[in-house]
Parts: structure tokens; C-alpha cells; sequence
DNA sequence: AGCTCGACCTGCACGC
DNA sequence: TGCGTGCAGGTCGAGC
């Protein structure tokens, strides 16, 4: 499921749920994800509170009352959700019942103090959950190597030029290395670079140009923005499974220009090209021969 | 060092 | 119906 707008859209949804509340029940029912999770890690986050949520590029991360962090990642198929806890009450006296029963794939079932139960269900176990201190966050492998947060303020054209200076490679694959731009993932680099009109399969160090260096490359970091921005408030896309914490689906599917739009003509107004899908990178592209360059 | 590719895992849509 | 194939939002590590 998950690139930057999705996880942001998760983040904002377990925010009220967690931040300031207290782990009161922890259940681990599956512990092989992608790593197997820590060592006792149900009993090291019961009775522990929840500080704060943010996210870096892929990642959540919970900080602890206790100085760890919790690191989590939700590969290509996780999802939370929120529910009332068993016994909850909903209004003083009256208990909640529309509880739904746990589902194949829940591996990870937190309840806070105040009768919120956060479930974590992955069905492909891509994603995996990790405890970190936090004076080592910045050090940990998974953290230490990320590139550029792509909302933060440090992503422009110099940069990205800068980043791509001499790399062989093309920029769809350059735009998925995580540790050159960290956060984008299929979709939104197809679609950036299709609001930018650049064609996938161009060099990544042809970013700088020649002619009018740093005009291509500031297309693409402005690209790289909106088409997040707007993703984000669209609260991401849902395109098989559902996104936001509550069950919702995310909309931003239906803005797609290029993504899964394979034969359907181009929407830029007179371009008149087709939208095609590749293979790059054992990955589908999705672009217009036409109009990306 | 940079780059490509296979592997990890489940589910679903498709064609025969 | 059943079975095989290919595809899916990610990332790591082996091997050029």
C-alpha cells in the first residue's frame, strides 16, 4: 500500500488514538514479518506512553516514555486500524459491541488506556515493527542512509541535480532510491515524472542539462511537491486495500494521470500521445511517449 | 562504488 | 472447477 502520502495519512490517523495515551494491552500474534520482532517486544511496550508520532520518508515512529522509539514500516501491504476495545464504553454504562472480530493477517493488536484498540494486519509481511533507542535513531541502519525528506524544505532543483550528478542509471530508478529522495515509491514517481514531462528512461545525471541547466530538475522537484501534496490531501490512494486508519479509502486514485492508465490517451490537453506501461527495473512504468522527454 | 536483479510473501484477476 | 501465470503501493543483499 504504502508510499509518503499513504503513511502520512496513517500517522495522522493514529495520532489522536496513541499520542498521549498509555499501552495497556499488547498482543503480538505473529511475530515473522520481514524481521522478526524484537525480543519480548509486547512486554517492553506494555504500561509504556506514547510521546509523539512523526514520520521519516517510509517510517513511523513512536517515541516512548522510556527513551526507545518504536520503528515501524508497513512494507507493501499493511494497514492499521482503529477500533473501541473490547468492553469499551462508549457512553458511560453501555458497552460497546460492534467490536469486529480480529482478521487474518492482524499481527500486532495494541490497547490504549483509554479503550482505543489499534490493530496492525499486514498480508504479505513486507512490513515489521523494530525498537530503537532514541539517542541511536539517527545512527540506526534503516534511518542513517535515508536521502532527502521530499516536503522538507532541502528538496529544490540544485538538489536534485546535485543528487543525480553522474548517475548512470535512469531517473525512474534514481527517483526510487531511497537514499537519494526518500519517501517516493511507484506511483507518485511515475506521476511526478509525468507532470514534469520527463521521460522515465532518461539518464538521471541528464537532470542537470547542458543547455538550461537546473530547468528540468526544478520541473521535477516541483512535480515531486504537488503531486505529494495533493496526495496527502487526498488523504493517499487506496487502489486494493484500504488506507486510513479508520477504513476509509484515500481518493487520490481517481487524479492518476499516468498510473494504471495503460492505453488510455494522455490527459495533458493536445498532446494526443498514449499512455504506456513497461517493464523498468522489473517494475511497471506507466508514461506518455509523447509528451515525456 | 554504482547498478541490476532475485528474493521475501500473500492474494487476486486472468486465461485455458 | 481447478490450475498456472503474472501482477501488486517495498527493500535488502548478492553479484556483476
Amino acid at each position: 500500500m504504502p508510499e509518503l502520502p499513504e503513511v502520512e495519512t496513517v500517522r495522522r490517523g493514529l495520532e489522536p488514538a496513541l499520542v498521549g495515551e498509555t499501552l495497556a494491552l499488547v498482543e503480538v500474534r505473529r511475530p515473522d514479518l520481514r524481521f522478526p520482532f524484537p525480543e519480548n517486544m509486547a512486554t517492553r511496550l506494555t504500561g509504556r506512553r506514547v510521546e509523539a508520532l512523526s514520520r521519516r520518508a517510509k517510517y513511523l515512529l513512536a517515541d516512548l516514555d522510556n527513551g526507545e522509539v518504536l520503528l515501524m514500516h508497513l512494507g507493501m501491504s499493511g494497514s492499521f486500524r482503529i477500533e473501541p476495545a473490547e468492553g469499551a464504553e462508549d457512553v458511560p454504562g453501555i458497552f460497546h459491541h460492534a467490536r469486529s472480530k480480529l482478521a487474518p493477517h492482524d499481527h500486532v493488536v495494541l490497547e490504549t488506556g483509554s479503550g482505543t484498540r489499534i490493530t496492525y494486519n499486514d498480508p504479505r509481511r513486507f512490513g515489521f515493527m523494530l525498537l530503537v533507542s532514541r539517542a541511536e535513531l539517527s545512527e540506526h541502519p534503516l534511518m542513517r542512509g535515508l536521502g532527502l525528506e521530499p516536503l522538507g524544505n532541502e528538496l529544490d532543483g540544485q538538489a536534485l541535480s546535485r543528487l543525480f550528478a553522474g548517475r548512470q542509471t535512469s531517473l525512474k530508478a534514481a527517483l526510487l532510491d531511497q537514499r537519494l529522495v526518500a519517501g517516493l515509491g511507484n506511483i507518485y514517481v511515475c506521476e511526478a515524472l509525468f507532470r514534469a514531462g520527463l521521460s522515465p528512461f532518461r539518464k538521471a545525471a541528464s537532470l542537470a542539462g547542458t543547455v538550461r541547466p537546473g530547468l528540468r530538475a526544478t520541473r521535477l522537484a516541483e512535480s515531486i511537491r504537488a503531486v505529494l501534496t495533493e496526495a496527502v490531501a487526498a488523504g493517499g490512494s487506496s487502489l486494493r486495500d484500504h488506507i486510513q486508519t479508520s477504513g476509509e479509502l484515500g481518493y487520490f486514485q481517481h487524479t492518476f494521470r499516468v498510473y494504471e492508465r495503460t492505453a488510455q490517451p494522455c490527459v495533458k490537453p493536445g498532446c494526443g500521445g498514449t499512455v504506456r506501461r513497461l517493464v523498468q527495473n522489473g517494475r511497471s512504468t506507466f508514461y506518455c511517449p509523447a509528451c515525456q522527454r
